[in-house]
DNA sequence: TTCGAACACCTACCGTAGTAGGGGTTGCGG
DNA sequence: CCGCAACCCCTACTACGGTAGGTGTTCGAA
């Protein structure tokens, strides 16, 4: 869970996926199906972030990840900025139970290459996998544009898309400036110990083990509040 | 040294001066030529980052900032990019006593608002904080354009800017990614307490209390090895 | 009404971060 | 030669960060 950020990684491989879903027979689904249908040497699966992360440590980094959006406390937009920092080989392929538009439009500003939707038929699947393989794209039908430039430019991520709740996100905000636990706690007016307990459940929804990964996570992101 | 991230300042006052300059002499006799020659109300005057900010906690932001370049360590750009980010009606004037060009460029890029050579005349220094004082900017003799792209974009900011060590660079390279004592000790193939007091050196040089402090104020600056 | 989620408070514990104060090596300039 | 700065190692200590487990309140949904 420690060495995400490790040097040294293995050369890319061909042909090796990882799937991240919280719905082990799901994720295990998609693998096989990667496996069978599309050609994949080898596809793991795993139940969220650190696993995933864990596994590209163990064998290097996939030439695939295909992450399911709903993942617990809504950590995969993290997970998919992570990925997308830092393994530049790699695709991403977004899918999501839902068709809400704005889902997509957060995936693909988190950099995913690719959005589809859990109710597609596997043929849809491999085709968008098969384009991703090639270096291309694959969002279905495009949301109105009316929508996206509010969003494009620096979106302000709400907690709620981290699965944050509202006083979560207030705690979040003030750790990303810097303060310390003690000054957080002064200026929401609670307990030290209490900001504690939210700052515990911010880590472990964010995937991370300390403030200061969740800091260089979130880089200069902004909070609405 | 810790609540320099707080809120709730007091409001700007008028004719309020802070002369950053680790030679006290120096440091004095500008102040003293603030109140008595541009019509100051008040300037005080600190050795260091610390001190400055220390001034500011207790006494709220001042209108004029004056900041010797050379600052022990080179704490001076790190300490403008801070009163740049926090005191935004805070005027701020760097004095340096050499003249290389790239001196200038960097004070610029850190958020100054003017650039005065010291072995200028006082009268030019009067004018200087006239023309701060009026919202303008005062920067003698433009060093060449063709310098500057090259500088102005993203600029790297090299380790030795802040006054670090070689070692100190990599070290705060490696804290940036958010890395612990730990691991940074194992990259560099040194122990955990070397480590923690090559941290404890640059903490002191960027004259923040914590490494939280040091991600937040460096943001997503860049460093070169 | 009962249940669960969110919020807040507490004690207690442990690991890391950071400081203090030792000592030791190299290399470089006065 | 000496001083000095940078680098490395050590013990020991304090504080802060983070986890675990238990208690209580509120509020809204079932």
């Amino acid at each position: 869970m420690k060495s995400r950020i490790a040097s040294g990684m293995a050369p890319a491989r061909q042909s090796y996926a990882i799937v991240v879903d919280d719905h082990p027979l799901v994720a295990r689904g998609i693998a096989g199906y990667l496996t069978t249908h599309c050609d994949y040497a080898v596809a793991h699966y795993a139940a969220n972030a650190q696993e995933c992360f864990q596994r590209i440590d163990d064998d290097g980094p996939p030439s695939l990840l295909v992450v399911d959006f709903w993942l617990p406390g809504g950590t995969a937009l993290a997970l998919l900025r992570e990925a997308a920092a830092k393994l530049p080989s790699c695709r991403l392929l977004v899918m999501s139970g839902d068709e809400d538009a704005r889902v997509q439009i957060k995936a693909m500003e988190a950099g995913a290459h690719g959005f589809l939707r859990k109710s597609e038929p596997p043929e849809t699947f491999a085709q968008a996998v098969a384009a991703l393989r090639k270096g291309g794209t694959w969002f279905p039908a495009m949301p109105p544009a009316e929508l996206t430039p509010a969003l494009r430019r620096e979106l302000p991520l709400s907690p709620r898309d981290l699965g944050l709740t509202d006083r979560q996100g207030q705690v979040l905000a003030l750790m990303l400036r810097g303060l310390p636990n003690k000054q957080i706690a002064k200026e929401l007016a609670i307990s030290e110990q209490t900001t504690k307990e939210h700052v515990t459940a911010i880590l472990g929804k964010l995937g991370v083990s300390n403030r200061v990964e969740a800091i260089t996570l979130l880089h200069g992101r902004r909070l609405e509040p």
